[in-house]
DNA sequence: CGACGATAGTTTACACCGTTTACGGTTTAC
DNA sequence: GTAAACCGTAAACGGTGTAAACTATCGTCG
C-alpha cells in the first residue's frame, strides 16, 4: 500500500504520519503471529521504547481503536476488490463475493477480526480524527446492498410498520452512516440491512471462534445456509443458485 | 448453591472439591466488577497466592475454562428456570422463554458472557472431567427444540438432502451431544438447531458488544426480529404473536 | 504410635505487561 | 539565535502468568 506523501504537510507532520503507518504495520505483523497485541512488542518491533508510543497514543485501548480502524479499511479493500470481480451491473453478484470474501479473510485472520469485530465498541471520542466515522466495512456492505436494491427493487418494511425504536434510529441515525442519503420512505432498508449484518456476523462469529464442528467450518456450508436463508428478503431467491457458485468458488480460495 | 458432599469421597478430596467452588466463586465475584479475570486476583480474593492455584489449574487458561464452564452451567439453571415458568406442553412457549433469558443474561452479565461464548474454544483436553461434555446451555436449547418438533412436528429437511459434510456432521459428530437419540432420519433436526443458534448467537454478540443502536438494543426488537424470522422455520409462525408477548414480558426484566 | 509420602500451601524469582516521571537531544518557529 | 514544541530515552512502579525450591500438614501404613 503506497501511503503517498502530502506535500502541504510540514517535514515533521510527514515523519509523524509515518509513524503512525509503522504502528500499524509493526501491529499487524505481530498480530499475524499471537492473538495477543501488545504495546511493548509493537514499539520493539519498531526499535523503539515502550513509552515512546504514549507520544503517538494515549493509552493501550487507543492503540488498539487504531489498529482496528487500519485493520478494517484495509480489509474493506479486499472486500471492494471481491465485488470488483463481477460486473457493475450485477449487484447480487458484487454483494455475495464480499460477503464471502468477509467470511473468508475473517477466518483466515482470526486475530484481526477479533481485535475489529470481537472488540468492546469503543464510545470514547478518539483522538485520530479517522476514528470517528464508522467502521468502512459496514459503509461498503450498505452500498452492496443498496445497489442490490437499485437493481432489482425487492420490498422494504415501510418505516411506520416498524416498532417506534427502530423507526427513530433509522431517521436519526446515532453514528453518521450514509444513511442520510436515503429518503425516509426509504429508510426501511436499513433494518433489512441490519437483519442481514445481524445473520453473517452470526456465522463468522461462531466460525472464526471454533463453535462449530470443524468439517462444517471448513466446508462452509453453514456460511452458504445463511445467505440462501436470507436471499429471499433481498429478492434473490430464484438467483440463489447461481450466486451460490460464486460463493463457491470464492470458498476454495485463501484470503490475503 | 448448595453442593452436597458426596460421602463417599475422602476428606481430602471433598476439600480439594470444594476449594473448586470456591476458585469458581471469587473468579465469578471479581468477574461481576471487571472485565479481566487474573489469577493472581483470584488468588487473593480467597486468600492464597497465585502460584497455589497451579494445585488446581495447571495454567491460567485452564482456569478460564473452568470458570466458564460452571457459569454456563450455572446460566443454564437459569434458562431452564425461564422454561420452567410456562406449561410443560407448551415447547414452544419455553423455548422462546429460554431463549429470551439467554439473551437477558448476556445483556446482564457481558462479562461472563465474553468468557463463555466469545472464548476461543479449547480443544485440548482438560483436567477437570467435566469440561470434557459438551456446553449445557446447548443441551438444554437442543432439548427445548427438540420437544417443540415432538409436540408441533415442524418439517425437518431430510438428512440426505443436506450437503455431504453436513450429513458426515451429523452421522458422527464431534462432541459427544445427545443427538444419539435421534435416529438417522431425524439428525436433520440437529441441523435446524445449529441454524437456529447461529442467528440467535449472532444478535446477542452484536447486543453484547455494542455493535448497534444502543436504543435497538434496549428495546430488544432486533433479538425480536430474529426470532420472528425463524419461528417459521419450526413451524411456529402463526403461534408467533402469542411467543411476541412472551418474550416481550421478559424483556422487561432484569437477569439475574 | 511413629514414620513416610503425598498434598497444599509458602517464598522467591523471572520475564513480561501498561503506565508515569524526569531527562536529553532535534526540529521547528519567531 | 533563542525559546518552544516535539520525540525519544532510561528508570521506576505496580501489575500479570509462571517456574522452582522449600515447608508444613494430612492420610496411611507398618
Amino acid at each position: 500500500m503506497p501511503h503517498l506523501v502530502d506535500p502541504t504537510l510540514t517535514r515533521r507532520e510527514r515523519q509523524r504520519e509515518s509513524t503512525y503507518v509503522d504502528i500499524v504495520e509493526a501491529s499487524r505483523a505481530l498480530l499475524a503471529e499471537s492473538p495477543e497485541l501488545s504495546l511493548r512488542a509493537v514499539a520493539a518491533k519498531m526499535g523503539m521504547t515502550a513509552p515512546a508510543l504514549y507520544r503517538y497514543v494515549a493509552n493501550y485501548q487507543e492503540l488498539v481503536d487504531l489498529v482496528a480502524f487500519e485493520i478494517d479499511k484495509a480489509a474493506t479493500l479486499t472486500f471492494a476488490a471481491a465485488a470488483d470481480a463481477l460486473e457493475p451491473d450485477d449487484a447480487p453478484g458484487r454483494l455475495v463475493a464480499a460477503t464471502t470474501e468477509f467470511r473468508q479473510w475473517a477466518l483466515g485472520n482470526p486475530h484481526e477480526f477479533a481485535i475489529v469485530f470481537a472488540n468492546p465498541v469503543a464510545e470514547a471520542v478518539c483522538v485520530r480524527r479517522d476514528l470517528l466515522t464508522v467502521a468502512s466495512s459496514g459503509l461498503l456492505m450498505t452500498d452492496l446492498i443498496h445497489d442490490v436494491w437499485r437493481q432489482r427493487g425487492f420490498a422494504i418494511p415501510a418505516i411506520d410498520d416498524l416498532p417506534d425504536v427502530v423507526r427513530a434510529s433509522l431517521e436519526d441515525p446515532l453514528i453518521p452512516a450514509k444513511v442520510e442519503d436515503l429518503a425516509r420512505e426509504d429508510r426501511g432498508l436499513v433494518w433489512v440491512y441490519m437483519q442481514g449484518w445481524t445473520q453473517l456476523y452470526g456465522v463468522v462469529v461462531l466460525e472464526v471462534m471454533g463453535h462449530m464442528d470443524p468439517r462444517v467450518i471448513e466446508s462452509g456450508e453453514m456460511f452458504i445456509d445463511v445467505i440462501r436463508r436470507f436471499a429471499p428478503t433481498i429478492g434473490l431467491a430464484e438467483e440463489m443458485p447461481r450466486l451460490e457458485a460464486i460463493i463457491r468458488e470464492r470458498l476454495g480460495r485463501a484470503s490475503g
